[in-house]
DNA sequence: TTCTTTTCAAGTCGATCGTATTGAATCCTG
DNA sequence: CAGGATTCAATACGATCGACTTGAAAAGAA
């Protein structure tokens, strides 16, 4: 039987049962064994793929924040051809609550994988790489939108941008722990928006 | 030397123990062991006080809470008697922003409690309870500022209590990433209001 | 004093963790 | 076919965890 095999694609099963555990009971909450067991295979398995516990939870939290990045993209392209800023900017925070069972997994692995790097600096520093590409994407919106006359005046958009972030990872938590409903989250993220844009 | 020990003093130094560990390695990643030497007794002693984990972690969450209810208390009692609302809500979320070392630490056991939270119904009932307490209280303070007209027009003050809880929850965990400064949180939320109010 | 209660130190228990080792089965290459 | 490389099952190891038991020391009650 060896030799045969897909080494990601069987990375990629693994990281799977990974979330499944560790989307209820966080990164320590998922050992080894269970997570071999949730995948179907042997801990001996598990562990030919993957040489230790950090390795498989880097590559789970790469893996699942692209897709993240992917089911955000295909929000974004599933709408009319050129949309209007506001429309991109709401696309992007809906894409950031948890609004399936596919984002609401991943938010809570990366909750979990937070967690962990509150107190590690190497993953505070892996944590903090991706923030400034989506804040520059998001403040670039603004400033379309600013331009086209599209927003109130006097708006800063790396401001606006930084403050959107903010807002949807606060609406993630309360959305997380049901004190309002994702659909809720989602409408205050409107009700945000319909402040900073006219019309 | 029995007898003569204030058990309730003796859980709060425990607790204070538990924090200063839980705020770096998660309320997972605190042993009892640890917890009693960080306490600087022994294990036997620690469990004298408190019967299992679970009612040590308990215990250190509401001790905490507290703290932090006094701590915003504090900010708003030390302002000009009869302060604007405004200026009630920005003490508000300063003081649940990670500004010094206590709310920080407060915070990083507060996370760590969300996450036990997340997978755990018991625990997830009791988290949701402090909320809406809050949010009428601010609902309450916007108003009144919409009252006195204060406030742009058109605002409702139950979606704007949501909004300034998520924002605040979502700029302190940017502030304990190090995204951002906890100063730069506040100016954010500063910028926020700025939108809010008139003049 | 004697007896009871409180306080806590010390040690042990079974469970579980991440990791390492070993070796067998299988396929690919030469 | 021979032989190395890959794949994986089985098992074990040392560390650490929360929980528990035991018993001694000290203070108040009788």
């Amino acid at each position: 039987m060896p030799k045969r095999v897909d080494h990601e694609e069987r990375r990629r099963l693994i990281a799977g049962a990974l979330w499944r555990i560790a989307s209820t009971r966080g990164l320590e909450g998922a050992s080894l064994r269970d997570v071999a067991a949730e995948a179907g295979i042997s801990l001996g398995q598990l562990q030919h793929y993957f040489a230790g516990k950090d390795e498989m939870i880097v590559f789970a939290l790469e893996h699942i924040s692209t897709l993240g990045e992917e089911r955000i993209r295909r929000r974004i392209t599933a709408l009319t051809e050129e949309p209007a800023p506001r429309t991109v900017l709401r696309e992007c925070a809906a894409g950031m609550l948890p609004l399936d069972d596919e984002s609401r997994t991943g938010l809570l692995v990366g909750i979990a994988y937070f967690i962990r790097a509150l107190g590690d600096e190497r993953l505070r520093r892996h944590a903090q790489e991706g923030q400034p590409a989506l804040r520059a994407f998001l403040a670039d919106q603004f400033r379309q939108a600013a331009e086209a006359g599209d927003t109130v005046p006097g708006l800063d958009p790396d401001t606006e941008a930084m403050l959107l972030i903010a807002l949807t990872d606060g609406l993630t938590s309360s959305a997380l722990l049901e004190v309002i409903t994702p659909e809720e989250a989602l409408e205050l993220m409107d009700r945000h928006l319909d402040r900073l844009f006219v019309g």
